[in-house]
DNA sequence: TGCTCCTGTTCCATTATTCGGAACTCGATT
DNA sequence: AATCGAGTTCCGAATAATGGAACAGGAGCA
């Protein structure tokens, strides 16, 4: 009811999406029964609603009457990625990074209430490789999210954080909303953020935010690496790179995209 | 009207995904008046259907008033991608493959009319390396496209056979249905496939065929290599390490998914 | 300034689609 | 054979999509 509320209202495309993200989100596959169950809705309507999500390949359904996300899923996001400009903008940045550094480079933009990557560069070819790409991370605990935010207006930034969940992660993850707005504002001073193990244990990283043309997308880059290969030291001799690399890519995004177009996506 | 022709009948989400097709595979970004002119539907339809596409993000508009791809896909796709239990099979093989040939190594899937990447292992990160991923690619000129057609039951093959569009990419691309049929047939007998430099100049691979559990899906492991390092000794030497593995694959496919399961998509 | 054109947005009666309860089919189990 | 559970189909009632027309508002021009 209040205009700040999250009321979807996008008809039967919201129905189908609520569906295609219990499938596509769930730990196990389901079966009809499984889908009935979890959304209370009546037979007929989840059957008919399953079926047209099938035909259009969003979903597929196996011998064994498992439903599955689908492939037209893989198609449609390798458009996306590959016709993103925001990525392809920074790419050479961060092979640049990488170059520089050694270590796996990040690329990721604040969405909603997550931090989605974008892009990765990594020296050893990881059995984690692709699965990052278009993973949401939480915000309050990641390098990149913690500097995204302090790209982003302050009023904005406290408008975000209140409706973050600030779960714990390890003993070092802020969980505290004035404690995160302290360290956003210090973020915003310095020009760069440090994850110090506050996401998994054992890793650490340096952000630089990159801030949208418009004032209501930010996103950043990082530089990650295990901890016993990214002491106080490391940190600081990496962070000025990541910000040059930051500034430079908000740099041509501003270039290329001129006062009135924007790469980044909207937040939400 | 036949009921044979493919007349969708998904109803509003068949009318939202070709819009979302529209925006997504098209070279430039579109505003609302080039969609509304490709359309051809009426102005306050096209307004709300791409309204609901944002809301959901599935789409996303900047301030230059353009539509383009949404994060939303991403997201999605990362959770098919992760979830995928063939990739997930597959990919020890995978990685085993590409330690023995030091070449890069894909796995593909046939879905409609196309071969879908699932997955890639190469030596050297490559600036295109994660474009593959969910990419589409022909089904006659790729060593996993022919090798999936092989393993499926010949009538079903030629089928499919006669819907593609054997488009001609150099000038050992196979562009003769009969030929191709011949081409499969000599495949089936001997296990691999291999493609000469038929989709792109200077790249050659050898592939084997994974046969789905059903008799509808099918798809392949291919070792790919440019040319000068991929002579007719190298893929001599390569072909029985990929039959080895797509064996391998397939053998765990059925053991791991049992009779009555499949892990590969629904054919067309 | 005042005008026009082009673009994007909103409104609402009509129309087509979705909804959802209930009946139906088919296998497996007892 | 009967029962149970899972998946599928059907059709009147409820709901959402449609699409024509009116509304906003900015850029270019006289």
């Amino acid at each position: 009811m209040t205009p700040t509320s999250t009321t979807r209202d996008t008809g039967t495309l919201g129905k189908l999406m609520r569906l295609l993200d219990l499938v596509s989100t769930a730990e196990e596959p389901l079966r009809f029964s499984d889908i009935l169950q979890r959304t209370g809705e009546p037979r007929g309507t989840v059957h008919r609603q399953l079926g047209h999500l099938l035909e259009e390949g969003l979903l597929e359904q196996g011998r064994d009457l498992c439903y599955r996300p689908g492939l037209r899923l893989l198609m449609l996001a390798s458009n996306a990625w590959s016709r993103n400009e925001f990525r392809a903008i920074a790419a050479p940045y961060l092979q640049e990074l990488h170059a520089a550094t050694g270590e796996t480079v990040h690329l990721g933009v604040l969405s909603g209430n997550g931090v989605i990557y974008l892009d990765k560069v990594e020296s050893r070819q990881s059995v984690r490789m692709h699965s990052q790409i278009g993973r949401a991370s939480p915000v309050h605990c990641t390098g990149i999210g913690k500097a995204a935010l302090s790209a982003l207006p302050p009023e904005t930034a406290r408008e975000i954080i209140a409706t973050l969940d600030l779960k714990r992660f390890t003993d070092t993850t802020i969980t505290d909303q004035d404690l995160l707005r302290q360290e956003i504002a210090t973020i915003r001073r310095e020009g760069h953020a440090f994850d110090r193990e506050e996401h998994e244990a054992g890793i650490r990283c340096v952000a630089a935010p990159i801030a949208g043309a418009d004032q209501v997308s930010a996103g950043g880059v990082s530089v990650t690496a295990p901890a016993f290969r990214a002491g106080e030291a490391e940190l600081a001799v990496w962070a000025p790179l990541v910000r040059d690399a930051a500034a430079r890519i908000s740099g041509e995004l501003a270039a290329r995209l001129g006062p009135r177009r924007s790469g980044l996506s909207e937040a939400h």
